[in-house]
RNA sequence: CGGUGAUUAGCGCAGUCCGGUAGCGCAUCUGGUUUGGGACCAGAGGGUCGUAGGUUCGAAUCCUACAUCACCGACCA
């Protein structure tokens, strides 16, 4: 490719909107633009690091059995009613009507429509283990796109479906899907962790998230200091503490706390630690006569409530709903703020740490009033004690070997055992061997194909630009002619080159621009390119062109007659 | 969904308080000089000032509504 026959498109300066490295980046360096909130073009050299990631999934997906199919971006909505997404999904499933008024969605994910063709092409067992994916745009009308192409709420992913007999056969393929995304990671030159993960939306039991260490990741991580343990703190487990809980020693007593409505603010007030004040959360629990049930979750001063914990009690309405103030009122006469177990009517449920408390403070279901000397049992009879809330740095590692540390992650591919989730509602059945009909047990599979590409720029550049890892560069080698337009020598010498390494196959982008040097250099760092040849006259008479590594910035002279040679066995 | 802020040339911004011919830097185009790290000189083109109303002789500027975008927050009791 050469330049000037290219939409280059890269920017001098950082546009005000980006805040993260890898979306300042991707503006800068030309790789896409802004349509509207959370959309892009990809422009060309986007495309072209699309297209190596692409392939590369590819040939990993195609190595592991797996087969390419495509389905369509709209999907009819009778399929999301089927499976009952099209109540479960919310406002970031995308809904319309056609011309005829039939209702129909954009994909935020394909399992329905994949469920629709298994069930009417594979009859038998016989047809089983299967494994169909494609690489497609998917849309998600996010609350808040943020950070570029890493949010967006149009996206391309690479989602894979696989339909088996039994949940064995299904377990291997789960475990073939975790090598190969290993692979694929791999080789796209990611820094990456596989951890233990919540299912979310997509549902199912068994799951796994891919995520590559950034700080600018959204996700948090748990690792232990000892142990190859690694998870999600959606699924973190918060082990009870070592230590017994302390006898009662105070009275209860009630004391005044006028205009205390946060932890902070009562700690502050009391002059006591965050530690020996009990924070209680109200939110909704079954139905009764209609209406919600409240449920009260207690955590200790200090800690966070872990919503995907509270939400998969069984009573607890899903999706986890807060009690609004009015309902807290009317139930426990107090507001938010000064709320507390003692005297509550309804369901508790204590974090683990919280359980061990003694003698410590909570809100006295009256405005402005907290309690002192408070203790489980003695002024809380009935209790429930459940694993409740995040884990922190420091906390035991579930698995008992070493400690916990935290992380930021960017998850770029999560595998799932969904099981019968959608099979058994969809009537998508098999003959068994005993020709008996059985839903097929099912597994779900992606990748964010582009927020790979945003995640590798997060862990992959510096102040000048990109630093691609060679299997994404858009380009593998660029050609800088000095005073191409002046100095017949260096032209010759560029477009010989050019052609010659053109020919060997290798990518290569010729600067044929009638721009000064620095310009050129800059743009090439810009965009990444790893390796680079500088051709300037004064260089070639006396037998030598500059070769220039995008990582190290490192320079080397090689010899005219030699560069060739040289380019090949650095690519090697 | 809440909070904050923004919207003026392709990009980054000034002008708005105090109404009176729409500006600056970069980028673009032309000519010239330059050519190993984002050059210089001279000239040129490019704007429904987010949209719709209103006030006024006159609105980028004042008022009202709306839209779009960004950032922060969303477990706080």
């Amino acid at each position: 490719m050469r330049t000037s026959k290219y939409l280059l498109s890269t920017l001098k300066e950082t546009p005000k909107e980006a805040s993260i490295a890898s979306h300042q980046l991707m503006l800068r360096a030309g790789l896409i633009r802004q349509l509207a909130s959370g959309l892009y073009i990809w422009l060309p050299t986007g495309q072209r690091v699309l297209n190596k990631v692409y392939q590369i999934i590819r040939e990993e997906m195609n190595k592991s059995g797996a087969i390419e199919i495509n389905m369509p971006v709209v999907q009819p909505a009778e399929l999301w009613q089927e499976s009952g997404r099209w109540v479960h999904y919310g406002p970031e499933l995308c809904r319309f009507k056609d011309r005829k008024e039939n209702n129909f969605v954009l994909g935020p994910t394909h399992e329905e429509i994949v469920t629709f063709l298994a069930r009417a092409e594979i009859k038998s067992y016989k047809q089983l283990p299967l494994n169909l994916y494609q690489i497609q745009t998917k849309f998600r009308d996010e609350v808040r796109p943020r950070f570029g192409i890493m949010r967006g709420r149009e996206f391309i992913m690479k989602d894979a479906y696989s339909f088996h007999l039994d949940k064995k056969s299904l377990r291997d393929t789960y475990n073939i899907m975790y090598e190969t995304y290993n692979k694929i990671f791999s080789r796209l030159g990611l820094n990456f962790r596989p951890v233990a993960a919540d299912t979310g939306a997509i549902g199912g039991s068994h799951s796994h998230e891919f995520q590559v260490l950034a700080d600018a990741g959204e996700d948090i991580i748990a690792f232990s200091t000892e142990s190859d343990y690694a998870a999600n703190i959606e699924m973190a487990e918060a082990l009870m503490p070592d230590e017994p809980r302390g006898k009662a020693t105070m009275p209860l007593e009630k004391i005044a706390t006028p205009n205390c409505k946060t932890i902070d603010e009562v700690a502050e007030f009391l002059k006591v630690p965050t530690t020996k004040i009990c924070k209680a959360i109200v939110v909704h629990g079954e139905n009764v006569d209609n209406k919600p049930s409240l449920v009260m979750m207690l955590l200790r001063g200090n800690h966070e409530l872990n919503e995907v914990k509270a939400e998969k009690i069984p009573g607890i309405a899903s999706p986890l709903t807060l009690a609004s103030d009015e309902e807290i009122k009317s139930f426990t006469g107090a507001l938010p703020g000064s709320l507390g177990p003692v005297g509550f009517k309804g369901r508790i449920i204590a974090d683990r740490t919280a359980s061990t408390m003694a003698d410590f403070y909570c809100g006295a279901n009256i405005d402005g009033y907290h309690l002192s000397g408070v203790n489980f049992d003695r002024d809380i009879p009935k209790y429930e004690v459940m694993d409740l809330r995040n884990v922190e740095e420091g906390d035991k590692s579930p698995d008992g070997k070493g400690t916990i540390i935290l992380k930021h992650g960017i998850e770029v591919g999560q595998v799932f055992e969904l099981g019968t989730k959608y099979s058994e509602p969809m009537n998508c059945t098999v003959l068994n061997e005993e020709g008996k009909t059985i839903p097929m047990e099912m597994g779900c599979y992606g990748i964010g194909v582009t927020r790979v590409i945003a995640a590798a720029i997060e862990q992959h550049h510096d102040d000048k630009g990109i630093l691609w890892p060679t299997p994404m560069a858009p380009f593998t080698l660029a050609i800088v002619p000095v005073n191409y337009h002046k100095s017949e020598t260096v032209s010759a010498k560029a477009e010989e080159l050019y052609q010659t390494f053109t020919n060997l196959g290798i990518e290569v982008l010729l600067d044929d621009r009638k721009e000064r040097p620095g310009v050129m250099f800059a743009d090439m760092e810009l965009i990444g390119v790893p390796h680079m040849l500088t051709i300037g006259e004064k260089t070639l008479v006396t037998g030598f062109i500059e070769y220039t590594e995008r990582k190290s910035g490192e320079k080397i002279k090689v010899a005219v007659d030699e560069v060739v040679d040289f380019i090949q066995k650095k690519l090697a």
